[in-house]
DNA sequence: AACCAATTTATAACTATTCTAAACACCTAC
DNA sequence: GTAGGTGTTTAGAATAGTTATAAATTGGTT
């Protein structure tokens, strides 16, 4: 066993527990998904990660991507990130941040600072418990 | 010609000098659409705004109800909010606010304070200007 | 009236997403 | 090993919000 192989071992036992640790089966479809999707920082369209996923040579159908994507947002491995009425992208880092959009290259960027102020419970409405703060900073080329 | 003419009048003019003002010329159907839309502060889908015009007794196809959402948020005139792929919101009140969307039961809520940060062109990333800074703070039912 | 540009309209097209129901995978019991 | 069961994947159909198309209508101008 080389230092290679130790290493890819290792990662795929991250993605693993990963899972395992919300209470997802393992299956092969998810593996390959989970690994290219939680590869980086990324944003993605599930189109976008479908042939990504095709790319990499594993045969997974556009469905099963729809569907683990659903069940990793509901896990809290994924953040959704809903642009417009034809465009949603899922984050694979769900740490406390948010995104310039540039509307007209499409762009979408991580801010790094925290611009979102914090809730507690009493400014939320009535009998509301926080889900999650969006905020997307749309812009747009100075010089179109 | 009594008072209630006289604000009703008042009320068509103030629409009209909107429109006017945008340089959109004035149409039975655009005017029917912005009374019902500009009546009060309000979120609608271009679907809620359909039937409502309808229930007013006007006759106003779908595509002329997108057509002129899409005239008005290129004028400045409304707001388009994202909320998830299939519900995009037109927003009558334009000033700088933002939403609390409860996922349970779908109720888009403004928010009175500033919450968002002020930017300045050079925070932006290079080349681009503000556009529209959108923050919704999703909340779901605390007992369900 | 004839003309013209802008607008509206019905309808088709598009597309991201969800649904459906059958096939498949994997495990356990016998 | 075979049967049975549960969860998962799949192709394809369905759904629904939105946009595009192209013909009809409107309202103003000569
Ligand atoms: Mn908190
Ligand atoms: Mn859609
Ligand atoms: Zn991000
Ligand atoms: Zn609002």
């Amino acid at each position: 066993m080389n230092s290679k192989n130790d290493r890819q071992t290792t990662q795929q036992e991250r993605i693993d527990s990963l899972l395992s640790d919300q209470g997802i089966n393992l299956t092969r479809q998810r593996r390959v998904i989970a690994d290219t999707l939680f590869a980086r920082n990324q944003h993605l369209t599930a189109d976008q990660l479908f042939e990504m996923v095709k790319q990499a040579g594993a045969r997974v159908s556009k469905a099963t991507v729809y569907n683990t994507l659903g069940l990793f947002v509901k896990k809290g491995l994924v953040r959704e990130i809903f642009i417009d009425a034809n465009r949603t992208f899922y984050d694979s880092n769900t740490s406390h941040h948010h995104h310039f959009y540039n509307v007209d290259t499409g762009d979408l960027i991580d801010i790094k600072e925290r611009l979102a102020p914090h809730f507690v419970n009493h400014e939320l409405p009535a009998g509301t418990a926080m889900d999650v703060v969006d905020l997307v900073i749309r812009v747009r080329n100075s010089h179109p």
